[in-house]
DNA sequence: AGTGCCATGTAAGGAGTTACATGATTCG
DNA sequence: CGAATCATGTAACTCCTTACATGGCACT
């Protein structure tokens, strides 16, 4: 749907689209190209997609296939966005499976992958403040809408990531309060 | 891993573990019975598990294929808690690529996408917060582990749903700054 | 003349999902 | 007796990832 959201604002081709949608995430999402010509391929199977006569007029003689979205498609598009995502539960990523099965292990040793942990997502809390600041300062690049997209997805993986350290903290007083439960004084 | 993990508590076979991994994560991630299979074979292949010989004096016919953690899945437990996670930055989220690629259509429809999205996110943070007074009062189950499991995912769930609502206020005001900016008084 | 970017694709493989197939046991 | 649960597996499909193959153009 990213794709076809790209397309509905101007026809491109597949190139195009790759780099498009990287700018537009803040190069947080790098997209494989090959990816790009399979979805093209997958959405022009559902008819929301189709390829336009080349026009040869250009004159450079590179071989550009560009796609426009079709009414079929806009409508897709729009069912789309007007419905809100559900969003999924929070997937099962390494680092909460991780933490959940070092709870079963000894106390002390899911300390110590708390602690790890902790310190492994300061930092990159960390990193994506910097990158904040950076996109804010009207940073990287000279497309003042490209530096906000990628302001917009620092601030969302620098949320995450705090909401993952304040899980954290709660899960550690949980193991505190249970291990003097067991070890009372 | 998770299975791995499981695994080196206790040997089991494969339902259990799917009813055990489940319990875990206080029933926020399924398990398909299928996949256990699966990954149990891939985890042979690897030689982190092996299969035990199966003592029929247990008498009950049922056909249980319980399996062992190896020493080399001993190992590589280890080394996988040892150290922490890096963790992906967000996936690409339904959610995510809708406000992003919203933002540059309209300023209306990007408005209208984000207060869908925030109606449907407080949703569901209410929904995690019951489901969290829920298993601190001692709720579903009879056992305080499975209980302290699903608080403690119910409170990721609930951090990171508030983690976005946040992220939808900023996306809204650096809209709304933006509409000023071309749109003043 | 050569390196690197623009541009399009294909192929192989990993992991997850849903669904299906099969049979034993337990319990009302 | 019938339905639910225990228990093990297989198959088909989707999506993503990595890697490979190919060729033109631009710039040094």
């Amino acid at each position: 749907m990213g794709i076809l959201a790209l397309l509905a604002e101007q026809p491109s081709h597949g190139y195009q689209l790759k780099a498009a949608f990287e700018e537009r995430t803040g190069g947080v999402w790098s997209l494989n190209v090959g990816q790009v010509y399979t979805t093209l391929d997958r959405l022009k199977a559902d008819g929301l997609v189709e390829p336009m006569e080349v026009e040869s007029s250009e004159g450079d003689g590179r071989d550009r296939r560009p796609w426009r979205i079709t009414r079929d498609g806009k409508e897709a598009l729009e069912a789309w966005f007007g419905e809100p995502a559900v969003e999924p539960v929070p997937a099962r990523e390494d680092f909460l499976v991780k933490v959940l099965m070092a709870f079963h292990s000894s106390p002390l040793e899911a300390l110590a992958v708390i602690d790890r942990q902790r310190t492994e997502l300061y930092r990159l809390l960390q990193d994506a403040r910097r990158t904040t600041r950076r996109a804010q300062a009207g940073g990287g690049t000279a497309d003042p809408a490209a530096d906000l997209a990628a302001e917009l997805m620092a601030e969302v993986v620098a949320s995450r990531r705090e909401a993952d350290l304040r899980w954290l903290d709660i899960c550690e007083s949980h193991l505190k309060s249970q291990t003097k439960k067991r070890n009372p004084a």
